[in-house]
DNA sequence: CATAAGTCGTGATTAATTTCACAATAGTAT
DNA sequence: ATACTATTGTGAAATTAATCACGACTTATG
């Protein structure tokens, strides 16, 4: 919990990786240069270079870096070994296809309830995890930190005080509702309409060259 | 196609500002503050200020802006009155989501079609949208220009070369692959499974105040 | 052992974005 | 009219991120 001078953007590149080291060790390759990575990850080599750079001298000069070394470091700092557990509320369109996939592969997260407040749905299970109704959030929710939000938008602010009232440390927000929150939580916005329109923008309004 | 001068993180914020505009219109609001909207969409006043300023002076000093004015301004920059068609690949479990929520909502672009491998899902329609086997891809897509890839990651980097080959200038990409296209072509990655473990990466990491 | 080729780590630079802070000005009240 | 208040638009500063470019070092090769 010491570097907190690691930069957000490196944070968020760090998944990444991650997840591409562990392909390349499954492939059995035992090294691997920043060349390569960016040309997998496409983000220039440089970049990552200097993200890693953040966490020490973690690569030989002339050599690159050895693949299990680098994907143990990062298990380490990226927690890959405890898993945090995750609760999903709306099971609907979107928190149907999150339940069936369960972001099972090379992950440390997984959803172990989803709750709704249709009671045709809070029976049974979606996925192997259990959904309960929404009226038995207080109960159910434990000591979960981190809540998937797929309900709809006119439900976001409440759902969230509840949440918040239960304990709940990180929020991933897919309505189009921006949440208020107390400062010490933290909420990423997903915003695939936003995300869609954004796309079409760019493509009417920039040159047709370069990539993002 | 002229203000190709306006910043990439504005340009992002554009559609979100564009929503929240019309949410005020339709409740009958006549002005609104770069202050109000900062508390609504949870961006810093000043960034709003700049944001909007790219696009000339559309407020007015001691009042704030006009939602009329601004929404009217903001429906031709983001090209509200035309719709942009899409393809989507991949009627699984994110792809059904997206077809029967088709980002209808006070938004531009629809989608048209859609495609499987699989002969039991090509037929038929899911949300009032066609989908076709794979197989008529080249036939079928015409002149769209937008996809959504929600395959298979091991089947992105194919069926991403068909779609280039097909004249497609934009790319919606959920397939954790990293994909490669020639340079005139844009792609936007949303990683799902990426921006989980980045929030509970920076639960953990970072210290427990302020926002993303 | 000497040389060549490859690649890291990083200081310096550049670019992009956000934020501060305030003069200018429109609206409002008296 | 005048004073007061609110709020913009924007230079300047600060912050954050990306990129360049190269010395230092590793490995491979003859
Ligand atoms: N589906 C998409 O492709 C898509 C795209 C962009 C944004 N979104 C947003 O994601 C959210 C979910 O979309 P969706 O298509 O899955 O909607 P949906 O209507 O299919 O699902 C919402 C689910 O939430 C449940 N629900 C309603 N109120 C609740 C409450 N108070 N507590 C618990 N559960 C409650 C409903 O019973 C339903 O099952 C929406 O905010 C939507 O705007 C969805
Ligand atoms: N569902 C999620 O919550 C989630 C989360 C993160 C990432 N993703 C990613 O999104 C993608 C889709 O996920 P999903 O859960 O919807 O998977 P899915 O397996 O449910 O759906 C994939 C669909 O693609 C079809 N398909 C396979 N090969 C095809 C081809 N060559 N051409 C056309 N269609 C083809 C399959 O028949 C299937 O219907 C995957 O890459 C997955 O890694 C999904």
């Amino acid at each position: 919990m010491e570097q907190s001078k690691i930069p957000q953007a490196t944070a968020k590149r760090l998944p990444l990786y991650y997840r591409f080291l562990n392909n390349l060790n499954h492939q059995g390759k035992a090294r691997v240069s920043s060349k390569e990575l960016s040309e997998a990850v496409k983000v220039d080599s440089a970049t990552i270079r200097r993200d890693f750079s953040y966490f020490g001298a973690l690569g030989k000069k002339g050599y690159g870096y050895n693949v299990e070394y680098l994907l143990g470091f990062f298990r380490k700092t990226l927690d890959q070994d405890e898993v945090t557990e995750v609760a999903l509320i709306g099971v609907g369109n979107l928190g149907t296809a999150f339940l069936n996939y369960n972001f099972t592969k090379n992950n440390n997260t997984k959803i172990v309830m989803a709750f709704d407040s249709d009671p045709s749905k809070s029976e049974g299970n979606v996925g192997g995890v259990p959904i309960y109704h929404i009226a038995e959030l207080e109960d159910r929710i434990g000591d979960v930190k981190v809540a998937i939000l797929t309900i709809p938008a006119s439900e976001a602010d409440g759902i969230t005080t509840r949440l918040v009232d239960c304990g709940i440390e990180g929020i991933l927000n897919f309505t189009p509702a921006r949440i208020s929150v107390p400062e010490h939580i933290r909420v990423h916005h997903i915003d695939l309409a936003v995300e869609l329109q954004a796309l079409v923008y760019f493509l009417k309004h920039y040159p047709l060259d370069e990539g993002l």
